[in-house]
DNA sequence: ACCTGAACACCGTTCAAGT
DNA sequence: ACCTGAACACCGTTCAAGT
């Protein structure tokens, strides 16, 4: 029988995964379905509303399934118990979750945008750090994994670029970048989550 | 005589603050300056090239003006002296200057992404909270303009959501949103920082 | 309910050729 | 040096029509 809504948003995660947001057009999705684009505007009003349904999916293991990563496709062995209780544990599965698939940091916060203050991640994070903490921890989350990514993405064209040619202190950043940014991602989830405390145990 | 490369970047400007970046392409840039497509491609190299001259033009007045905006044109009364000293000031001057062109924080986030550790603007404010607290809060301040902008584009499209509909506790938030980001924002500054503070202080 | 076929109004980029 | 004209391989979306 004919393709559901749910073929339409995995058909959609195999083309971001395989070739970036930039070619994941609507067109391309209909191919990998081996179906005329215009069907897909059967089950879906339009691109962007389809690129928040694979957010949603991105995003699903974190909010339900506890902290630890589980992959973006089936979820297979889902622990019943809700997302991980402690902030950092948090916005790592979080960020984790997002850096799984190609440039699925985008689609994430750009989709959480769209329901700023609504979004399910937003609103687990309030129950443990507050609305202030957890909007600050939630915008650092996705700008730092945009950037990772689209530094990812950078550098995978570029390696036209000399290191010779760059300043000594960013030499080790650029000999192992990935390390680099994972490191860089939970020193600053340190010196905020530390900016909570402070702010808990003093006058508020 | 003929166009020149800030000609080009200009036009850019023109045509991203009117139509948004979605609707910012070659084609149109060119019709603002009453040339064929092609014509571009002998200033720049490619779309993402011109963007990211953009995005220069619109952090440029931050990096090198001081704190107070200056719109993104002419900065005729520039103070010769350099950024603002005080971090807080220079991310709220930063937000200010990508807020002030319309999907600015999304150009400049992603031309940042591309060097990373190696622009300007992280650059000064390594200067001033060392490179973690940098990299924190300059991901940060992207994160919640990019988040801002989305929302009001959003909100543009969609006077269609009835607040009535949403649960009580988005009321004032939905009421007026453009103060409540601004507040939003300066609040998780003051987490962030608190937290740069406590590990100063502290151990490290 | 789900899909095809054809169309409309667009894209970024290249390249030979003009002045 | 700066630009035109034409072309190539694409876009998202709509709509009548099929089964």
């Amino acid at each position: 029988m004919r393709n559901s809504l749910a073929d339409v948003v995995a058909a959609g995660l195999r083309v971001l995964d395989a070739q970036g947001l930039e070619n994941c057009s609507m067109r391309r999705v209909a191919a990998e379905l081996g179906v005329q684009p215009s069907a897909l505007y059967h089950h879906v009003p339009d691109k962007q509303t389809l690129l928040a349904l694979m957010a949603d999916e991105i995003v699903g293991p974190v909010a339900l399934g506890g902290g630890a990563a589980q992959g973006a496709e089936g979820a297979a062995g889902a622990q019943a118990a809700g997302p991980a209780a402690d902030p950092r544990a948090f916005c790592m599965a979080l960020r984790e979750a997002m850096l799984a698939v190609r440039d699925g940091a985008d689609v994430v916060a750009t989709a959480a945008a769209f329901r700023l203050g609504a979004s399910d991640v937003e609103r687990w994070l309030t129950a443990l750090v507050g609305p202030d903490g957890a909007r600050t921890l939630l915008l650092y989350t996705f700008g730092h994994a945009q950037s990772t990514q689209t530094h990812r993405q950078a550098a995978a064209l570029g390696a036209l670029i000399d290191p010779a040619a760059l300043p000594r202190r960013d030499a080790a950043a650029v000999a192992d970048p990935e390390r680099d940014l994972d490191a860089s991602f939970e020193r600053g989830l340190a010196i905020i989550l530390r900016g909570l405390d402070a702010s808990a145990t003093s006058g508020r």
